[in-house]
RNA sequence: GGGUCGCUAGCUCAGCGGUAGAGCAUUCGGCUUUUAACCGAUUGGUCCUGAGUUCGAAUCUCAGGCGACCCA
C-alpha cells in the first residue's frame, strides 16, 4: 500500500524506528525496520540512514509498504520505500503543548490547523453548515443571485462602510454592509424566492462578537409574512444544526440549548414588561420609569420606541439563552419593515436572540413605496443629525419599489455567530479562519498621523 | 473608549535588581517494539520597542506597540 502526509513525530532507536505520518483523515504510525528496508533496497546499504536522518517533523512524505499490527498493538505501515515530498524549513509548534499563544494561532492559522485537530474540527463544521443552509434552500426552490459588493451608496442596515475608490471611472465606491437592497430588487423583478450567502463588511469595532467582513445570509419569499419566515429560521437552524452536530440539543459554553422546534415567540414589549414591570406609554413617562430603575436613557432615544429597544437591550436580551423569536419592533429602529398589521408604532419585525445574542433578524418586507421614501428621508434626516449609522435615501430601490414589489418575508442570518453555537466557540475569531487582526510590527516613522 | 492581564530560545514556560535558564525541537553519538520513547552531549536570545531610575534593569518607573479577557 501507499500513504502519503505530514511527518509528525519520529522515534527512532538504532536499527527500529517510529514516525507518525498525518494526513487530512489522522494519524497512522509508519514501523521502519532497518533490516527489511535494507532488504527491499539491496543497492543502497544506506536506504535506514536516509530515512532516520533526512527527514524532520513537518516533512511531507510518501511510503510504500505493507499493513502491521506492532507488539503493542498498534496498527502500522511496515515501509519497503519512502520519498520526500517536499521539505519543511521551519519547526513545529511544541508536539505536546500545541500552539497555547492565542495571537499566533490566528496569525499564522496553517500552524493552528497542523497541531490542533479541534480548529481543523471547526471549519470542517463551518463548511458543512454553509453547504446544508445552501442544500436546504435549493430544494425549496430559492435561487441563489450575487449581487454587487462594491456599490456607490451602502444601504439595507444601520452600519458603516469601508470606502474605496474605482479608477477608470474615478469614482467613489462602498463595500456592501447588507445585500438587502439588491436581493429586493429580484423580487421586485419576478424571483418569487430568491437568496446570497456571503459576505459582508462593516467598518465598526473587533471583539469576540464582530469581525470587519463576516458572512450572512438573506432570504426573501414573495407572499410570505414574518411569522412564515420564524418557521422557516427555526426548520433551516435546526436542520443545519442536526447536520453538524448530530442533534437539535447541544451545549454551549457549558449552558445546554435546545435547538428543536418550535421556539419561544414573544414581543418585546411582553419582555420588557416581564423584566421590568414597565408599561411604555409615552418616551416622557418612560424615560422616568427607565432612570428610576437605573437604566440608562442616552438622548438618541428620542422616541418611546427607542426607549422601549434601550430597556430590551439592557434589561432582557442577554437573559434570552435558548432560543427566542422577539416580535415587533418600533417602526423608528426598522426602517425597512413593514408597519404592523394591528399594531400602530410597530412594524412586523422579529430578532432571533440565542444565548443572548442576535442570530437573526426578519420582517415582513415593507413594500409601500411612499412609506418606504418617508421613513428613509427620516433616517436621512437622523444622519444630517451627525448618526453615521443612519441610512440614506437610495433613489433607484425607491424607484423599484414604486415598479410593485409583491409581499415578501424577509429573513437575515449570520453565519458566523451560528457557526460560532454550533462549534462551542466563545469568539469569532475562531470560526474565521483568517481573522482581521492589527499587522505587527512598529508604525512608521513619519507617517502623518490625522485625528 | 475604560479597566485587568500578558509579551523571555523555533514551541511551552521559569526567572521578578546582581553572569540569560529548563523541557521539547535542532545538531552529534548510543539504542530492534516506541507512541510526550529513552540516555549522553550540542546549538540556539534585540528578554516587544524607546526613555528614565540605579554602581548595575528581563526584573522598578513612564511612554508606545501587539494581543487576550472584562466593561461601555
Amino acid at each position: 500500500m501507499a500513504v502519503a502526509g505530514r511527518l509528525m513525530t519520529r522515534r527512532v532507536m538504532g536499527k527500529l524506528a517510529f514516525f507518525t505520518l498525518a494526513d487530512e483523515t489522522g494519524p497512522i504510525q509508519l514501523y521502519i525496520d532497518k533490516a527489511s528496508l535494507e532488504a527491499a533496497h539491496p543497492h543502497n546499504p544506506d536506504v535506514f540512514s536516509q530515512i532516520t536522518s533526512l527527514t524532520d517533523a513537518g516533512d511531507w512524505i510518501g511510503v510504500h509498504g505493507t499493513l502491521k499490527r506492532t507488539d503493542r498493538g498498534e496498527l502500522s505501515v511496515k515501509v519497503s520505500d519512502w520519498r520526500m515530498l517536499s521539505k519543511s524549513l521551519q519547526p513545529l509548534p511544541d508536539k505536546w503543548h500545541g500552539l497555547a499563544d492565542v495571537e499566533k494561532r490566528y496569525r499564522q492559522r496553517y500552524l493552528d490547523l497542523i497541531v490542533s485537530p479541534h480548529t481543523r474540527e471547526t471549519f470542517r463544521r463551518r463548511a458543512l453548515l454553509v453547504s446544508t443552509m445552501r442544500r436546504w434552500l435549493d430544494d425549496r426552490e430559492f435561487l441563489e443571485i450575487e449581487t454587487p459588493v462594491l456599490q456607490s451608496e451602502a444601504g439595507g442596515a444601520d452600519a458603516r462602510p469601508f470606502a474605496t475608490h474605482h479608477n477608470a471611472l474615478d469614482l467613489p465606491l462602498t463595500l456592501r454592509i447588507a445585500t438587502e437592497l439588491h436581493l429586493k430588487r429580484l423580487v421586485v423583478g419576478g424571483f418569487e424566492r430568491v437568496y446570497e450567502l456571503g459576505r459582508i463588511f462593516r467598518n465598526e469595532g473587533i471583539s469576540t462578537r464582530h469581525n470587519p467582513e463576516f458572512t450572512s445570509v438573506e432570504i426573501y419569499q414573495a407572499y410570505a409574512d414574518y411569522h412564515d419566515m420564524m418557521v422557516l429560521t427555526e426548520t433551516l437552524i435546526a436542520t443545519c444544526c442536526q447536520a453538524v452536530c448530530g442533534t437539535t440539543e447541544i451545549e454551549y459554553q457549558g449552558t445546554a440549548i435546545d435547538l428543536t422546534p418550535p421556539w419561544t415567540r414573544a414581543t418585546m414589549h411582553e419582555l420588557v414588561q416581564r423584566a421590568t414591570g414597565l408599561d411604555f406609554t409615552t418616551r416622557a413617562e418612560a424615560a422616568a420609569a427607565m432612570a428610576a430603575q437605573e437604566l440608562l436613557v442616552p438622548e438618541a432615544a428620542d422616541s418611546v420606541g427607542r426607549l422601549l429597544v434601550e430597556a430590551f437591550e439592557q434589561r432582557v436580551e442577554t437573559s434570552l439563552i435558548q432560543p427566542t423569536f422577539v416580535l415587533d419592533y418600533p417602526v423608528e429602529n426598522s426602517p425597512l419593515a413593514r408597519t404592523h398589521r394591528s399594531k400602530p408604532g410597530l412594524v412586523e419585525r422579529f430578532e432571533l436572540f440565542i444565548v443572548g445574542r442576535e442570530t437573526a433578524n426578519a420582517f415582513s418586507e415593507l413594500i409601500d413605496p411612499v412609506d418606504q421614501r418617508r421613513r428613509l428621508e427620516a433616517q436621512q434626516e437622523r444622519r444630517r443629525a451627525g448618526d453615521p449609522e443612519a441610512q440614506t435615501v437610495d433613489e433607484d430601490f425607491l424607484h423599484a419599489l414604486e415598479v410593485g414589489m409583491p409581499p415578501t418575508g424577509g429573513l437575515g442570518i449570520g453565519i458566523d455567530r451560528l457557526v460560532m453555537l454550533l462549534t462551542d466557540s466563545p469568539s469569532i475569531r475562531d470560526v474565521i479562519a483568517f481573522p482581521l487582526l492589527r499587522p505587527e510590527g512598529r508604525p512608521e516613522v513619519g507617517s502623518d498621523a490625522m485625528g
